[in-house]
DNA sequence: TTGAAAGCGCTAACAA
DNA sequence: TTGTTAGCGCTTTCAA
């Protein structure tokens, strides 16, 4: 394949077609095989397929990080989310990838598991690969790993959040919005004694701020709050709602961190023979696809994740081929889906 | 930073800081500083400290796409899913990635979307960022993509799947196992007509067909199959009963392909107050974890997904790494567990 | 439209 | 232990 005439040092090769083993049997310059490949308009058609075919024949796959480091260009988006578990996330990460797959990047997943310290190595992993963007879930405080961010100039896009002094472009929502909307739904809803279970998430803790405030303003005492810490499980759910009515038996309304836990309190509350709604109403977050067809099907707030995923993969892919994108913000909202549980 | 002599052609640098700029800092060569960062042993002390101030000073993020390229070793590993939203897959990645992370390894994730066209152009791609490992989940059928993956010579673990001829190693269980065993514990049970839920997929079709093969053997009437094609939903699970009970009102005991089709069956025969286990058997396929705390607690065949992950990062780390592993099948075999719903 | 030359930023191989 | 040299495989730039 690729010749070696007695060189003075020879250098391991890897063994693998290059340009110009493709190049020479097609009696083109490497150059020109690099055309055909990634530019082929500008490409004679009679050379183009010379090309195609030696390609095909010596069964040659571009190395892309030789691409990449001549070009500047990865063709690589890293993401980053704090779980792979939790549908809530991969829906976005579902969509982000399959949006980015059909513009060809590839997708580089990195897990923080919700710590700030394996956020920051990951970080500086992610910047080494030269992405040409970065999805963040969540937004990143100032800090060491932000300065690093913003210092190699690669887009980010952060996620499911507000603020308004994010690094570059931000597509999320008002968790304290949510909060505030939840409370309201239950007030209206007649509801006179609020719970909030909730795992250990600055997110979910705005949620909770929020939804607590208005819980104060309507005059309804205060809100009884179990913390599930880092256990997000339908299991940490029913212990909660044992743990809730330990603590005060006339709670009639539930807001969950998250659809599962809130899962666990309806399996507890109908095993308890607690009539939901009669007895208690229980909403959760996320709106994972199957609460809505369970009996009874689970009220909750609904994120379009999937949609969150397409537009920042339509941001970060116009910022990677040199379009002009203005850092902003987007505000995908969110809905409060009234089902069965309320 | 970088300076530019007046050079005859300049390139567009990409402004960032290079071993280069922190040699000079320093005051030692390139080399130094690349040793420094990857064999600190190799680097007398004091070079080693005044590299890491240098770095320190500069926010140098290594380029890891030219330390690839220069070395022939990515740190790259490569992961082949169906589907994200899975939980059932999202467990053995997070497991995969996280065994990957501490040993210095990013993760590449894929998604075929059970299409094997996509798989083909995915594999494609993949090949060319030359990671070190790749993980496949499920077999790799003979044909182009095969020949393409053995011809790179890059270290493969396919998974979730049994096959006399792995690509390279192999960790998984027997599908038509598990179809025989769930069928003769139905049997130990006492149940006399079997029906199975399936979505479109290949493994789920050898489950069933031993899963068929065992109600035959016992003389019991012809499995009732329902195909739910690719819309793995609890809904379809819900539609799937309705569909089985208007075929065979008689049907006392059903499998199901996943644990969220199961749940929706479950579903559906509580609606239709239908005892479960009473006058229905649901046994799901997966353990998703919050299946067994719910109430009736789902029985289900149980598949370690993390220990696969685990077991794959090691064999690919050992390969990437330069130690020997021998190609070979690891069988990690399954589990029935009976919970409530049998 | 095609080709030649010169690097992208790093590390393997060799020499000191 | 440290430095020098020569690429890794591709693409940018410039010239024809």
């Amino acid at each position: 394949m690729t010749e070696n005439n007695n060189p003075k040092r020879s250098r391991r090769m890897s063994g693998a077609i290059t340009v110009k083993d493709v190049a020479k049997l097609a009696g083109v310059a490497p150059m020109t095989v690099s055309r055909a490949l990634n530019t082929p308009t500008q490409v004679s058609a009679e050379l183009l397929k010379k090309v195609q075919d030696a390609v095909q024949r010596t069964g040659y796959v571009p190395n892309r990080m030789a691409g990449g480091l001549a070009s500047s260009r990865s063709r690589l988006i890293a993401a980053v989310v704090p779980s792979t578990v939790t549908s809530v996330f991969m829906e976005t990460i579902e969509a982000l990838n399959a949006t980015l797959f059909d513009a060809g990047y590839q997708l580089m997943l990195g897990q923080s598991s919700y710590s700030a310290e394996r956020e920051a190595m990951l970080l500086e992993e992610v910047i080494g690969r030269r992405p040409d963007g970065i999805f963040l879930t969540g937004i990143l405080p100032p800090g060491p790993s932000r300065t690093k961010l913003l210092a190699s100039g690669i887009p980010v896009v952060e996620t499911w959040d507000l603020t308004p002094t994010p690094i570059d472009m931000l597509i999320g929502f008002s968790h304290s919005g949510i909060g505030r909307a939840v409370g309201n739904f239950l007030v209206a809803k007649g509801r006179k004694r609020f719970a909030m279970v909730k795992a250990e998430d600055e997110r979910a803790r705005r949620r909770y701020a929020a939804f607590a405030e208005v819980a104060a303003q309507n005059g309804l005492p205060e809100v009884v709050v179990i913390d599930v810490g880092a256990s997000r499980s339908l299991k940490s759910g029913r212990a909660a709602l044992a743990q809730v009515l330990a603590l005060a038996p006339d709670v009639d309304a539930i807001f969950c961190s998250s659809d599962l836990l809130a899962l666990g309190v309806m399996t507890e509350a109908t095993v308890r023979g607690l009539a939901v709604p009669g007895q208690l109403a229980i909403i959760g977050f996320g709106d994972v696809p199957f609460v809505a067809d369970m009996s009874p099907a689970l009220s909750t707030v609904r994120i379009n994740g999937p949609d969150i995923g397409r537009q920042a993969a339509g941001f970060l892919i116009d910022r990677a081929e040199g379009r002009t994108v203005e850092p902003g913000i987007v505000d995908v909202g969110f809905s409060i889906v009234e089902r069965d549980s309320t």
